[in-house]
DNA sequence: CGTCATCCTGAGCAAACGCTCACCCCCAGA
DNA sequence: TCTGGGGGTGAGCGTTTGCTCAGGATGACG
């Protein structure tokens, strides 16, 4: 794309919406068909040059997020309008997140990434024009299980796309068949080096899992689903990074999720600033799990959410 | 405003502009008229629930950006697309300074205000739904001469209205008949106090003058055409606060801008992030003089001033 | 309790818009 | 040189949308 069709793109832009020219009048001032000016909306609108954004009316969330903030400990906490489906609410709460990212994220930041359906929605829902050279780092092993966009491996590589940074891949599988291959994995000189990067980074972006048998840890074929079933009787109310932690935050499930490859609570307590993103309903109790842990610094969740981890605690 | 109608319009803006939904289906969902869904839609934009930004195209400013910032010691620098008309051209640079300004305020920051029609249109463009518990000082005195809307005052009032802050005003002429006079006015236990918190502000928003007989200061009666003149002569370029400079960033214009009630150069350059906007086409000049003065740490400006004052640099 | 003003509501219409489709231009390959 | 594909372009049409206006509800005030 050339740089005057950019600046095209931006006048017309700019005309159309901001000063409420209709297309045609656009059109004949600037000599191009109507067609043409419709086309070009439609590449600004797509590329990001013209940003629509459906934001959280304080008289709906300011209080939430403040008691949220309070209750837990936590430096903030962003609430998205509920939506009817469950896409539009992944996407709302990944727009949130990612414009959440980009006022954070400075140049040369290092960031940990996690995996899931709403981490790997970040990416998609990022705007391509704000530029920051920052690495990204899997802060998890992967999974050939599960489809390509959710594993942090992938996330990674879409994210430093859209931001123009790098990306660092994790070259190891989720989860680990025994304890032992566990530590042999995380001796390995790659895993460990790059897991060490992870746990020096600046910021971290990471889902929260609930401890259902049809959760992305089980789809991905970390647990089975009987696994699963064990732990859930163990108190487990769901999962950040593989780690699964019960109703009041302590580690939960036995032995069992200590087999995933990837960073733990602790690494995690010490990054700066770790983002947890829910915008399924329904996962209040892991949600609040998960706030109790102390890991998380900003949530960011649907206002529903948020009401019902309220309620509950 | 009721909190169910904020909740009802949030719902149709994201039905309509986030799934592409058409106003009659929202309608007949809803069950609503569909001009209803229209009015929603409307209120939902002017309320800012529904956020349209132009963004600037990277390709087209990030260079710009990142060569003025080294070469004038800025944190940083924002720049927006060229527009045809000069309202829109304000209103574009004016909404970024307020974007600015509401991501880098924290609760409880003071924020020093200037005067003229840029920092004037930055509350106009600025949505009401970022709440930040700030107080905005007036950096500098007012004058009756010319209408509401470009007095600090003023400015900090509306700014205070849509942050939800506090606006403390400056009880003084923006200009003294005579140093004597200015004296007096600085004494003024008020005018010493507001200004001495002025002087403390994490932040800082002020505009860049032209020193043209038609400019802001000027009409507002601080000084005459002639006065004006006299310190062009003497190499004035510009002004930030009444405080006039030349093309290389030293003071200028002989002793006649030192009558002026407010913030001086030296207050300025001890308040950590002072954002100047400029918009006019025609200021480059001024603003390279400005740059030169070592009181701007962010400039907000087209791409067209940045073009020209990175050529006259 | 009546009256008036104001706001809100929804019908109808004209304008604006998105979309399809035929067309043309450009370029690669025969 | 000819031919065929691909991408971009603008006419025309059907849909969507903004707007005006009359009707009705609501609330303030006499």
């Amino acid at each position: 794309m050339s740089e005057a069709e950019v600046e095209l793109m931006t006048r017309v832009a700019s005309l159309y919406y901001m000063e409420d020219v209709t297309q045609a009048e656009i059109a004949s001032r600037l000599s191009l068909s109507r067609p043409k000016v419709g086309r070009l909306l439609q590449k600004a609108r797509n590329d990001g040059v013209v940003d629509i954004a459906i934001r959280t009316h304080p008289a709906l969330s300011a209080q939430l997020e403040a008691d949220l903030a309070a209750r837990f400990g936590l430096a903030g906490a962003v609430l998205v309008a509920d939506q009817y489906s469950q896409d539009a609410q992944r996407a709302m709460a990944a727009r949130a997140a990612g414009d959440l990212l980009a006022r954070s994220l400075r140049d040369g930041d290092v960031v940990a990434v996690g995996m899931g359906r709403n981490v790997g929605a970040v990416p998609d829902q990022l705007s391509r024009l704000t530029v920051r050279s920052c690495t990204f780092v899997a802060a998890m092993g992967g999974s050939p299980q599960v489809g390509t966009g959710i594993n942090p491996n992938d996330i990674c590589r879409r994210l430093a796309e859209r931001f123009g940074g790098k990306a660092e891949s994790l070259y190891a599988p989720a989860y680990a068949e025994s304890a032992a291959s566990r530590e042999a994995f995380m001796r390995h000189s790659d895993v460990r080096e790059t897991l060490a990067r992870a746990r020096m980074a600046q910021s971290a972006l990471v889902g929260i899992g609930d401890a259902r048998n049809d959760s992305a840890v089980v789809q991905m074929g970390c647990f089975s689903a009987a696994e699963m079933s064990t732990m859930r009787e163990a108190g487990a109310v769901g999962d950040i990074l593989g780690f699964f932690f019960d109703l009041e935050g302590r580690p939960a499930g036995g032995g069992i999720g200590d087999r995933v490859v990837g960073l733990g609570a602790d690494d995690l307590r010490a990054v700066p600033r770790v983002i947890a993103v829910s915008s399924e309903e329904g996962k209040a109790r892991s949600v609040l799990g998960a706030l109790r842990t102390g890991v998380v610094d900003v949530l960011v969740a649907s206002i529903g959410t948020a009401r019902q981890v309220l309620a509950a605690a």
